[in-house]
RNA sequence: UGGGGAUUGGUGUAACGGUAGCACUACGGAUUCUGAUUCCGUCAGUUAAGGUUCGAAUCCUUAAUCCCCAGCCA
């Protein structure tokens, strides 16, 4: 892609439309794209593929790219979900470069554009309830009937069109409704809704308007006064490009492109706003920034970096088919980004006390232990040892196969930068349980060891407070619940453990929002909430890939 | 049901009438003071059936399956 290769690039379906847009020299050789996000809810990985599209595209041709909120329904919308947004959009990496807009920002254009197309016969005050509009419109396989205030004259439409606008009449005691066709087989296009009445406060104009317009009348032409060139929306709205095609061009105003693509699935997952907001109120979550959710938020809470989201929606790729991507591919992605600039630490979260039989009383030792085993730039770090250490109740086994080799009894293993230690004896409780193991320590780094542990200092260990997240649904497709269950029947009911660990004593300075790889364990991060000076709080973002555990469920 | 889309290895995604490629997974191996990382290799695909063509994932016909639309939501 960078470089003089003749390979060629693989263009996606929207690379090679714009690319032949730009041949013909279409817009002049702009291309303007834009994200619009209605702000009624939080932003999740599913919009943050919709960003990296938009952005990306404006990006490689030399664009532009704007940020528009699509506030047209005040009754969902508010303030808060804007500035969470506009947080996570920034977080994200996408540059609107001050074009922050909100279709709120095109309510008078609008209105005079619908005054406009009642004017040319294109548009009726209709007097149908929701009830009967329904009745009228027909269904998918017959044609509906035209309304019986279909015909009103000009004058008559002006007239209650501006007296809705007034406040006259009570909400959804009329709309404002494009004159098009009640036979056409596409229902979108039966006469639709333009305007509609609702007094509800707008969190932007507050309560000037009574009448708001509605999606399919506004997203066109917001897209065409910012003189959007490319409208990159998903699959469901492929029925109503017919409809934002006429209101561009009943307006005769500046026409951009809508191009549908398919929106992501991930599995394990749910990506409808609905089904998150149920999980956040029903408290099936710890709110929007759980660090299970797949909520923007969440992610950044998890510990998740924009480079990795960003790679991930790179690699996806975009087409029109509706696939549902592996799960294990956003933690590649994640764990791709961490190996090279996460430095390694050692905790253990299931803690086996190590006494050294043969360590020198009141002895402690220091090592320098590099902080990255492939990048000498990041430095080194104090790890204390004294006699006494902790190891992973994982890294004992009493009974060990042949392939397992850690510590077992008689055994030999290799403390990570420390040296090796021979297991003489193992003490168990009254009832059998593992309480202790009394092993021999040997300094000498030199000799082979065929595995290598890590452990954490007895004396200098920080108790910690290791939130281990899993994915939050148990199954592949948690939309896929039996007669009389939802979704929520599928949730993981082990997809958070909180645990006790022990970390070694150059943590207790990590900062919120560090982020570190416990060695043979996972990606860390420092939690930015509930962390504080001295004692802070880890969340794992992703395990390490561990083939060991995939031998041994064989 | 009328209409609109879609279908390429396990998962994604290219190939636009001329050798089905790439990535991830899986599997095998090498390196390794993380069973990580890195490196090498292997398996594996055009929804089906006809047709056009010297040649079809690509064009035509028929069929199958999946998704979207009957909000005064977006």
């Amino acid at each position: 892609m960078d470089d003089a290769s003749d390979k060629p690039v693989s263009r996606n379906f929207i690379q090679q439309i714009i690319d032949a847009d730009l041949a013909a020299g279409k817009n002049g050789g702009r291309v303007h794209t834009r994200f619009p996000p209605e702000p009624n809810g939080y932003l999740h990985i599913g919009h943050a593929k919709s960003i990296c599209l938009n952005y990306g595209l404006a990006k490689e041709y030399g664009g532009k790219f704007n940020l528009r909120f699509d506030d047209t329904n005040p009754a969902k919308e508010e303030q808060e979900y804007v500035d969470s947004i506009v947080d996570d959009v920034r977080w994200l990496g996408a540059d609107w470069e001050g074009r922050m807009f909100f279709a709120s920002d095109y309510f008078d254009q609008l209105h005079a554009w619908a005054i406009q197309l009642i004017k040319a016969g294109k548009a009726y005050v209709c007097d149908l309830n929701a009830e009967e509009m329904r009745t009228y419109r027909g269904t998918l396989s017959e044609p509906g009937k035209d309304s019986p205030y279909r015909n009103r004259s000009v004058e008559e439409n002006l007239d209650l069109f501006t007296r809705m606008t007034a406040g006259e009449f009570s909400d959804g005691a009329r709309t404002l409704r494009a004159k098009i066709d009640m036979a056409s087989p596409n229902i979108n296009l039966r006469d639709p809704v333009m305007y509609r009445i609702k007094r509800a406060h707008h969190h932007r104009t507050g309560d000037k308007w009574c009448i708001y317009p509605s999606y399919d009348y506004t997203h066109g032409q917001s897209d065409s006064i910012e003189g959007i060139t490319h409208s990159i929306c998903t699959l469901e709205f492929e029925n109503h490009r017919p409809l934002y095609d006429w209101c561009c061009r009943e307006l005769g105003i500046h026409h951009p492109q809508q191009i549908e693509f398919a929106r992501l699935n991930l599995s394990y997952a749910v990506m409808s706003k609905r089904k998150l907001l149920q999980l956040v109120q029903e408290k099936h979550v710890d709110g929007w920034d759980d660090p299970r959710m797949l909520t923007i938020r969440g992610m950044r809470r998890r510990g998740y970096r924009a480079e990795a989201v960003r790679a991930f929606c790179e690699r996806i790729g975009v087409a029109k088919f509706n696939s549902t991507i592996e799960m294990a591919w956003l933690e590649d992605a994640v764990r791709e980004d961490l190996n090279i600039c996460a430095p390694r630490a050692m905790a253990v979260l299931r803690p086996v006390l190590v006494t050294l039989t043969n360590w020198p009383a009141g002895k402690t030792e220091v090592f320098d232990v590099p902080n990255h085993p492939q990048n000498p730039e990041l430095g080194t770090r104090k790890v204390p040892l004294s006699g006494k250490l902790f190891i992973e109740a994982d890294d004992f086994m009493e009974e060990a196969p042949k392939q397992f080799f850690r510590l077992k009894p008689g055994g030999e293993v290799r403390l990570r930068a420390a040296g090796i230690i021979k297991c003489d004896e193992v003490v168990k409780d009254a009832a059998g349980a593992v309480t202790e193991l009394h092993c021999t320590f040997d300094p000498d780094h030199s000799r082979k060891v065929k595995g290598t542990i890590h452990w954490v200092d007895a004396a200098t260990a920080l108790d910690a407070p290791v939130r281990l997240y899993d994915h939050l649904f148990a199954v592949e497709n948690p939309d896929d619940a039996p007669e009389g269950k939802t979704f929520l029947d599928n949730l993981n009911p082990s997809s958070l453990e909180t645990i006790t660990a022990k970390l070694e004593q150059s943590l207790a300075t990590a900062a919120p929002g560090d982020r570190f790889q416990f060695e043979r364990l996972g990606y860390f991060y420092t939690d930015p909430v509930d962390s504080r000076p001295g004692a802070p709080v880890f969340n794992r973002t992703v395990t390490l890939r561990d083939t060991w555990a995939k031998e041994k469920g064989r």
